[in-house]
DNA sequence: GTGAGGATCGTCT
DNA sequence: GACGATCCTCACA
């Protein structure tokens, strides 16, 4: 894959309603630069997370010091520690002001893996779906940490994050049921492309 | 293939 | 002090 065949995407793709960038982000490619490697794979999973009126949401408790950049502009990464163990990474949506986001969950490599695999800290010969399925997995296997990348501008080709468009015609949604949460588990606010390999759950 | 249980710590009450 | 947008390992089938 060519570098130069990627249109990042800009800042008005993610200046909408959760629902609508959820599913516009599958089949897109999430791009990481870590020095000289070059890091690629296919959203095949991710989840929509709101405002006040979602209750399994951050930032439904209001702004606080963590969730700070889900009410601030769009476009921009949202990296929290869960469970004493994990990354997971988010893009914030909506206009400066207005808390929303999505949860990447699920990728499926494309350039890049034996760093992943490095990253991740397993043998290459183990099962692929192992590298990137789940928020977790994904942000470990693109050395994603809150450290070095909360609140990180992801809609530049300068920055060594960001997400891209490479020409592929638009994939089959699916809408689910989000998971691994307790609050407001009803809501179908999980995106996904059907038969996936690397979709989790 | 499925299910139980533990690891581990930042964040908010 | 309790909990969590998770993952791993180990049993067992």
């Amino acid at each position: 894959m060519k570098q130069s065949a990627l249109q990042v995407l800009s800042r008005d793709f993610y200046d909408r309603d959760p629902r609508l960038v959820g599913p516009d982000l599958l089949g897109k490619i999430l791009v990481r630069r870590d020095g000289r490697r070059l890091l690629t794979g296919r959203i095949v999973e991710v989840e929509a997370y709101l405002g006040a009126e979602d209750a399994a949401a951050h930032a439904s408790i209001g702004k606080t010091p963590r969730n700070a950049v889900l009410f601030g502009p769009p476009g921009v990464a949202y990296v929290y520690f869960i469970y004493g163990n994990h990354y997971c990474l988010n893009v914030s949506c909506l206009p400066d002001g207005i808390p929303g986001g999505i949860l990447f969950r699920a990728v499926d490599p494309i350039y890049g893996m034996k760093a992943m695999f490095k990253l991740r800290g397993i043998n290459e010969s183990s099962d692929l779906r192992r590298l990137t399925r789940g928020p977790g997995r994904l942000a470990a296997a693109f050395g994603i940490t809150r450290e070095r990348d909360n609140g990180k501008d992801l809609t530049s080709s300068r920055s060594d994050l960001y997400i891209a468009d490479d020409g592929e015609p638009a994939p089959e949604v699916l809408i689910t049921k989000r998971i691994g949460i307790k609050k407001a588990a009803d809501m179908p606010l999980r995106y996904i492309v059907p038969g996936n390999k690397f979709v989790s759950g």
